[in-house]
RNA sequence: GCGAAAGUGGCGGAAUCGGUAGACGCGCCAGCCUUAGGAGCUGGUGGCCCGAGGGCCGUGGGGGUUCGAGUCCCCCCUUUCGCACCA
């Protein structure tokens, strides 16, 4: 009889009491850092999603542990954000109440899911002595010149007078209260990750990741090349227009520029009689937030002429400047030359305003049949030509014409270059990391602005600086972050004169605190520094990693450059913080997305309840690959659950029997190869077909009502460890083993001579079709299969009066006769 | 639009150095046990045809390579996820 309840109870207390699952983390021969996401935690409770995610970094775990790893298993709570505030403005709660709840309750929520964390090392971002290191951090940055102040654009509420975070914008309007969304300019902090761009691409090549997530952050980043050019003023002056483009090869088809509403010559180039339109223009531009500026879909181009007109260098003709939204300030330098004949945006804005449509490129096919490539007319239809071939060549480019395009367009640059009018660059996507956040729930930026001193990094022995406790943490009505309400807060002395300062009101970004915290893990033990370097090189880097794949990019990225930085400031001694990391999929519930609205989302609690965690954490498992995620079946819960009654049915029987040995060699072989099938399962994350391998082996040691012996189960028992803890722990104590069986069990090996057969059932094909299955003698000779399928009479009868033209024969796999 | 992944029984899913498609589980069917069963045990279960010996079809669709294709190649369709006017 299987009762969970009172088996999960009694291992839970027994491992709490033997610290079963604290490594020593000074001491440890064969340290095992293995790290999942730590969550938020929401007031809703431990979702599903997460303990799919949890349970299936514990199966790599425990395996790791019954391999002889000595595993550290930690986790915390990332108790920051927007997330928790927005969550406590709607209850009309404060976060600081609000968050030890809920973290209260996560904790109790998984210490019974029968995962081995060691919970004398967890963190909480948004406790002081874990935050007063995240400003430590910054600090660290700020000194070595990577935290800069900078202007950007942000999502202004006119309404709540407001900023907000792109999340918080729904289809250009403020999801609070419905107004129309714009922008403004605010003076920001960035951490200067595009400074670490290339080595952040580089290491791509070597980090085990999964593929998917690396090709993201490859996409991310966004490296391009291309070429920087410059083109005078048709009035003159000193200013010039400076674009990126990654087709300098087609500058004598660049007829018109366009700049970004925003850019800052755009008030030098436009004429008096255009002002008016322009500002116009410039002002709907801003009125638009960030997020729908950025949705392309099927809007239309808009954009105003400035009056202006710029030299293309290449032509030496004036060509018209253009401001337009399509262009954007935040990448390249926010001005582009226009090609209209290669480049579809700049065609549709052509066509828009009947602007000239050049064309520079050509196949080369048609380049050959032409009098004169200097001089070709050449009808695009209706769209740009873009189609890239190795082999297009150059027309209508001066004395480039003719040229194959890419090599044309190393010398144009290089032309260009010694005008002095364009240079090789390289660009990125990627931006600075914006961590000024003008919200309350986050930890203070700990730098102060002194009227005699400037900007003052707060000293590092005066960390932390406290979140005070706010009754009003509301954004502001007044567009004033709500530190900057609270005087006592802000008001303080300068500690390098003396003299009044303030300090900064914003707070910073949640990524911040997760960029770090598994630096913190092996550390927490101290409060007189963040990362302890012993500790810290014992453990770290992360052995693996598994995570949700919305983190591809933000999370794995900033806390890389955050590693990559502290290795270059000398805290520690390597730059890639994962050595490997495994995605995990997603968990959707009867063919559909879970979410609240919904009401579709499994409450792990019920389950628990209901099954015990062991079955529930089986089922997880088994519903479908780790890597890609699965389909949560209530119906399918039963599977499992059976599957653990008959094991313990089994040991049962075995113990009461009390026989040893292998005495059947069948079941000996069945033995080895489920060893051999869930060690392999289990080092490639593919649990679903490890515990059906398990399922395989339990069926044949119960067939036909025969009870396993003692030797014939335990392999299973330990096997099962990984799986189902408690109960794995349980059946080892009655097979009379000494608990726990992480500390003292090992996982089974198998015997390769085990494996073998005597004979195997092949498949014999005639003209690749199965017509027979024949038993022969392992390794027997193509000779001795050919006269074995021969006697058999449905073969004869499709074989007939033909004769055999050729024999295939895979030794014990396959006979194929090719007959006709 | 770009990028990534994926389409297999009634269902969740196995099997990809090309070699017996459907492991394992759910469900369903039959039988056993039981006063009873939303329990347990045994066996069966891709579809169609059938003269009961077998035959034909079958991994989103269409072509191809091969003795042999779920697996490799080309074209198309669908779904999911990420990015999205990136110059």
């Amino acid at each position: 009889m299987y009762d969970p309840k009172s088996v999960e109870e009694k291992w839970r207390r027994s491992w709490a009491e033997r610290r079963t699952n604290e490594p020593d983390l000074d001491g440890a021969a064969r340290p095992y850092y293995n790290l999942m996401m730590f969550p938020y935690p929401s007031a809703e409770g431990l979702h599903v999603g997460n303990l799919y995610a949890f349970t299936g970094a514990d199966f790599h775990a425990r395996f790791q542990r019954l391999n002889g790893q000595d595993v550290f298993e930690p986790i915390g709570f990332d108790a920051f954000g927007i997330h928790s505030e927005n969550y406590a403005l709607k209850v009309g709660a404060h976060p600081m109440d609000l968050i030890p709840k809920s973290i209260a309750n996560f904790t109790r929520q998984l210490e019974r899911s029968g995962i081995m964390f060691d919970w004398s090392h967890t963190v909480d971002t948004t406790d002081p002595d874990y935050y007063r290191w995240t400003q430590w951090i910054f600090l660290q940055l700020y000194h070595a010149g990577l935290a800069v102040k900078k202007e950007a654009p942000v999502n202004w509420c006119p309404s709540c007078k407001t900023v907000l975070a792109n999340e918080q914008v729904e289809g250009g309007r403020c999801e609070r209260c419905g107004t129309e969304v714009g922008q403004r300019l605010l003076s920001q902090w960035f951490f200067r990750i595009t400074e670490y761009v290339e080595r952040l691409l580089a290491n791509l090549d070597w980090i085990d990741w999964s593929q998917s997530t690396l090709t993201a952050q490859r996409n991310w980043i966004g490296r391009s090349e291309g070429a920087l050019l410059r083109f005078r003023l048709a009035a003159g002056g000193e200013d010039s227009l400076e674009v990126f483009t990654t087709r300098p090869d087609t500058i004598f088809g660049a007829t018109f520029m366009v700049l970004a509403p925003e850019h800052p010559l755009v008030e030098e180039l436009t004429t008096p009689d255009r002002r008016e339109e322009v500002e116009s223009y410039r002002a709907a531009a801003a009125a638009v937030d960030l997020v729908e500026r950025r949705k392309a879909d099927e809007r239309t181009k808009t954009g105003v002429f400035t009056g202006g007109y710029a030299v293309n260098p290449a032509t030496g003709e004036d060509i018209p400047v253009w401001i337009a939204d399509y262009v954007l300030m935040e990448y390249g330098t926010g001005a582009i030359m226009a090609v209209p004949g290669h480049d579809q945006r700049d065609f549709d804005f052509a066509r828009q305003f009947g602007l000239e449509i050049r064309p520079v490129v050509a196949p080369a096919d048609v380049v050959a049949g032409a009098a004169d490539p200097a001089s070709l007319d050449l009808d695009l239809g209706d769209s740009a030509f873009v189609e890239h071939t190795a082999d297009e060549r150059l027309i209508n480019s001066g004395e480039f014409s003719g040229q194959v395009a890419s090599e044309g367009a190393v010398r144009i640059v290089e032309w260009l270059g010694r005008e002095g009018l364009g240079e090789p660059r390289v660009n990125y996507r990627l931006h600075d990391w914006c961590i000024s956040r003008q919200r309350y729930w986050g930890p203070p930026i700990p730098i102060l602005y002194c009227g005699e001193c400037g900007t003052v990094p707060v000293p590092e022995e005066d960390l932390p600086v406290v979140l005070p406790y706010l009754e009003q943490f509301k954004p502001g009505d007044d567009g004033i972050a709500p530190l900057a309400k609270d005087e006592s807060f802000y008001r303080t002395t300068c500690p390098s004169c003396g003299g009044e300062a303030t300090r900064e009101t914003d707070v910073s970004d949640t990524f911040l605190d997760s960029s770090w915290y598994f630096l913190r893990y092996p550390s927490t033990d101290f409060d007189d520094r963040a990362i302890d370097p012993e500790r810290t090189a014992r453990w770290l880097p992360v052995d693996t990693y598994i995570g949700g794949e919305e983190h591809a990019v933000l999370h794995l990225l900033y806390s890389r450059f955050i590693t990559m930085a502290l290795h270059d400031l000398g805290h520690v001694p390597f730059e890639e913080p994962y050595v490997r990391f495994r995605k995990h999929g997603l968990i959707i519930r009867e063919g559909a997305k879970m979410s609240k609205t919904k009401g579709n989302v499994v409450n792990p609690d019920e389950y628990i309840e209901r099954y015990g965690a062991d079955t529930f954490r089986t089922y997880l498992m088994f519903l479908g690959p780790y890597q890609e995620g699965g389909d949560f079946r209530d119906s399918g819960i039963v599977g499992p659950q059976r599957f653990l009654s008959r094991v313990v049915d089994a040991v049962e029987a075995a113990v009461a029997e009390g026989l040893g040995g292998f005495p059947d060699r069948d079941v000996e072989r069945a033995v080895h190869q489920t060893i051999k099938q869930a060690t392999e399962d289990f080092a490639s994350l593919s649990f679903n077909t490890a515990i059906a391998a398990l399922m395989e082996l339990l069926n044949a040691l119960r067939a036909a009502g025969r009870v396993p012996t003692l030797d014939e189960i335990r392999p299973l028992v330990i096997m099962l460890g990984p799986i189902a803890p408690h109960l794995a722990e349980e059946l080892w104590e009655m097979l009379g083993e000494e608990p726990s069986l992480f500390e003292n069990g090992s996982w089974p090996t198998f015997d390769p001579a085990k494996l073998a057969t005597d004979t195997v059932e092949i498949p014999v094909q005639v003209n690749g079709k199965l017509r027979a299955t024949i038993a022969l003698e392992t390794g027997a000779s193509e000779e001795e299969a050919k006269t074995a399928a021969l006697a058999d009479e449905s073969v004869m009868r499709h074989v007939g009066e033909a004769s055999i033209r050729k024999t295939i024969y895979v030794p014990d796999r396959l006979l194929n006769l090719v007959v006709g």
